[in-house]
DNA sequence: TTGTATGCGTTATCAT
DNA sequence: ATGATAACGCATACAA
């Protein structure tokens, strides 16, 4: 591995230059093949920097080339399943290309996401990935003022300021729907996420297109765990009950069966709930869950490739959609498709 | 919050000074508060500051200071809620303490953390943290070469090299076992971690201290999913089966705990299981689980913050021990200890 | 093929 | 209370 990192004080490139008796700027190119430089000098000079234990300073090259070849990553919140699998995914590729990842999360917070982003700025990233909180146009304008690189993922920006990677979240609902309807379903209720976010808009989209006349069971979240424990209460009491609901985020979802197991168990054995996103928790869930599983790890591959693109002066779509993957947990939603892989069991994949 | 970031080229203290018609000496000692200025002087830089959205150079700083500011946290996987949950902590302290922090992931491969961590030298970082996946005393040495501040967490160094923050698994162990016991339990079976970690060798100590003599039920895990399948077979096959089992890795336990339900659903009503770490999950396990909750937060924290001691030169315990959390899922284990907070329903924290 | 010299943005040591 | 300026480590334009 690594040879020794030397005693404490570290080597810079003039005391490399003076070991090999050439001078500073030889090393450099030696270092950065930016010059042809004599077999035996650049022998040389290699020696000199092995023993000296030499690592460039990225100081002095960022300062200079004023880029340390970092990204900056704000995710609402890293204890949030998805975005840790996203971020897997970005800092794979990341690390292909030579790129290393600074982590900072938001909280879904448009005033925090935006300090964020200014530290990240000041610590000399080269560009920015994000899942964008604001909805507004204000912040859309304090958006465009970022002066690097940026891809956002899950969201398009307001006024779709960024270039963007997301799933394919209409289709998704669409496509949940159109099961549950196969299945004799005909009051199934939505749901909602955070409204203002084009993941939302998307899933509402997907609903409505997909359901006629509109069933009046749609319930107005907030992405958050709270929004699940009161959809519940909210879906527990109508007299003709909702038979099917999809329930358009995660977290909200984790909150509506929680409440539903621990105060309205019949509720829960008479209605059936499709979720978004495959996380180990649904598998466990009885009677059990169908879930809408998103290609995190390919989200997060695609927006770092996107922006490591950007940053070296390419172009790039303006929007890349992935497609989401619907796992029926009972057999029944499984049914067919053309095209479709038509996965049966509850195979919803083992994390590690 | 920030105001415009201009164009493209960035403010420099240079432009500020000039703005604000005083020298960049001026400047620098208003951010840094490190000599005294005239009210007004300081209010007009302060304005200049702002109209021009500046943000000063980590590079600059960097090269002035040796230092960025930044630490470096090497996770296994951060898709694992406790490296997750412990980056949150990490991260608050952080930011309190103007660090940022760099994110790799190590996959429990002691070489790819090597390399991650040498990746993280090369970039500048004051000081890096992590869970160390090697148990061999060539690698401590290697270990020991690494030319800034350490401090692990989770688990200790081999041969101790570094000031670490842990999780006190073996007085949890211990207390698991007790609880089971005063329920009756005799046969308590353990299914092992990764052997060689500290942390494995904690929580075999823990269960041997509270049950004597000791059964033959002792099950040689691997820190995956697939340990724990194979563990809920090889539970499975006894003739008199274990009443209970203690799993000391959250991902075999979700292996265990699923397989189990899958193919040996009568063992699974039959068995106590006794999990570690409070994850999402375990709360829709049906029979309950009862888990060990390791205080997460806590431990980021605790790190982050030595960790940021140490890089400013004080000096900071050699092991921080916190303390764990039993969480009764069936009531009849929430017995009374003295001092016990003794929770009873199935009151884990929700998320978020 | 190689060396000299300059500047990147900060901070800190001198002066004033 | 404030200003001028050297130095940090590196990359590069220009000279040789």
């Amino acid at each position: 591995m690594q040879e020794g990192w030397g005693v404490c004080l570290v080597a810079t490139i003039k005391t490399v230059a003076e070991r090999a008796g050439v001078s500073t700027a030889t090393v450099s190119h030696v270092i950065n093949g930016t010059r042809t430089v004599s077999e035996v000098t650049a022998r040389n000079v290699m020696q000199a920097m092995a023993e000296l234990g030499y690592v460039p300073s990225a100081f002095g090259r960022g300062l200079r080339k004023n880029t340390l070849k970092t990204l900056g990553f704000v995710a609402a919140d890293m204890t949030n399943p998805y975005f840790a699998q996203v971020f897997r995914g970005v800092e794979t590729v990341a690390l292909e290309r030579h790129y290393n990842v600074i982590v900072t999360h938001s909280d879904e917070d448009p005033d925090k996401e935006l300090r964020a982003i200014s530290n990240l700025i000041a610590r000399g990233v080269d560009g920015v990935l994000f899942a964008p909180a604001a909805t507004t146009a204000e912040m859309a304008a304090e958006y465009r003022k970022i002066p690097v690189p940026v891809v956002t993922f899950d969201r398009i920006a307001p006024e779709g300021t960024f270039p963007a990677v997301v799933a394919d979240s209409r289709a998704a609902m669409f496509d949940a729907v159109r099961r549950l309807r196969a299945h004799g379903h005909q009051a199934i209720a939505f749901v909602s996420s955070k409204p203002g976010l084009s993941t939302s808009a998307d899933r509402w989209e997907g609903y409505t297109a997909a359901i006629h006349p509109l069933p009046p069971f749609v319930f107005q979240g907030n992405a958050r765990y709270d929004g699940g424990e009161r959809a519940a209460h909210w879906i527990s009491s109508f007299k003709p009950r909702p038979t099917a609901v999809v329930i358009s985020n995660n977290l909200m979802a984790m909150g509506f069966v929680a409440t539903l197991l621990e105060h309205f168990p019949t509720v829960m054995q008479t209605i059936e709930v499709v979720a978004m996103d495959d996380e180990p928790w649904t598998t466990f869930v009885r009677p059990p869950l169908s879930v809408i599983a998103q290609p995190t790890d390919q989200i997060g591959r695609q927006a770092a490739g996107m922006l490591a693109d950007l940053i070296s002066g390419q172009t790039v779509d303006q929007l890349k959609i992935l497609p989401c993957r619907f796992i029926p947990r009972n057999p029944e939603l499984a049914g067919g498709h053309p095209g479709d892989p038509g996965q049966t069991s509850a195979g919803n994949t083992p994390p590690q």
